[in-house]
DNA sequence: ACGCGACATGTCAAGACTGTCATGTCAGAT
DNA sequence: ATCTGACATGACAGTCTTGACATGTCGCGT
């Protein structure tokens, strides 16, 4: 198996593998759901990215459509290392996330000010992830479980995590008004 | 008020107006908890950057002490900075989670397949959240509320976040056995 | 005295990513 | 007919990050 390192390339695969694509929905992918809040790229990445796999015969062109797009598939191998990557437990992955950084930040403010942040994340959370649930609820026959399940899986994941930074902003208030300066 | 633009001079910012210390010492910081769940870095990023602060007039250093080691202090603008950014909202931050990566392409694996991923995440999260609530139950002296607070808002954002995907990857074990091929 | 491991900082090249610019196509509205 | 905006891919310069290599100090155990 290859060495690719970088996890774009297992991106690429992995919504390949879903789903055929070309580069330019690719990169609509990841100015969503997938870019929110697991991996980001734009197409400057995205299309020599393609390009380098599918010169390593992991996906392969299997339609050529208007404006010279190209839809990408996986191929077997293609589909052999992305599972072997996801079947293979890395202890730590990569991790950067500037949301969660300034929330570890937040202490290095005076009280007053972390409160006004940690306000507004209430709110946002709130916002986001009342969001999700709602198209969760009015889409159930977008994202059935049972089928691809990818939107559903992740929709479901985006929402918990909102539930839980807003748990956590409510209770980081709650300390930081009961315990005087 | 300078651009700054990346998120690592403000992550040093918010470590060294919590305490000062030396380039060493934020490095074993990013090596831990900031780095395990929010952003990483190496020395190889921080000493540069820390230059490129104290060039700037943001932070400065205080104490010069054995083996070359120089401590740095945040000075006024340099707090200021800080101030800014935290309260400066940006409506989406860079996020790249190789982790999460993974549970979004989870879908593109046979079930069989993705439950094996899923268990041991189950497994994974169970452990590392009862490590983090261990720490905050038998060291509060350490951190307590109201003091600092650093360790410990983080630390409790670390336990949501691991309970988080617990329940998730729970719920997602459930929907894929229930849900027949 | 010696050696080991942690402490402490640094350079440098290779690789990856971002943002900007560039190019061209096709569908639908006016 | 023409225009506009979405579609679709690409080149490129500047920036950032990573990993390998380099250098030297200090405390501790033997």
């Amino acid at each position: 198996m290859y060495d690719l390192g970088m996890s774009l390339p297992h991106a690429l695969l992995g919504l390949l593998a879903v789903e055929p694509r070309s580069g330019y929905e690719l990169t609509k992918a990841f100015a969503t759901d997938l870019g929110r809040y697991a991996w980001q790229a734009g197409h400057t990445s995205i299309y020599p990215e393609l390009n380098r796999l599918a010169e390593r015969g992991l996906v392969t062109v299997t339609e050529e459509g208007a404006r010279g797009s190209r839809t990408y598939s996986v191929t077997r191998e293609g589909y052999a290392e992305l599972r072997s990557w996801l079947l293979t437990w890395r202890r730590q992955g990569k991790v950067r996330n500037e949301d969660v950084l300034r929330m570890f930040l937040l202490s290095a403010l005076e009280p007053a000010d972390a409160l006004v942040v940690l306000r507004r994340i209430v709110e946002h959370t709130a916002e986001e992830g009342s969001r999700l649930r709602k198209i969760m609820d009015d889409a159930p026959a977008v994202i059935p479980p049972g089928s691809d399940g990818f939107g559903y899986l992740a929709a479901e994941f985006g929402a918990r995590q909102f539930e839980a930074v807003h748990g956590w902003a409510l209770w980081a208030i709650e300390k930081l008004e009961s315990a005087p300066a």
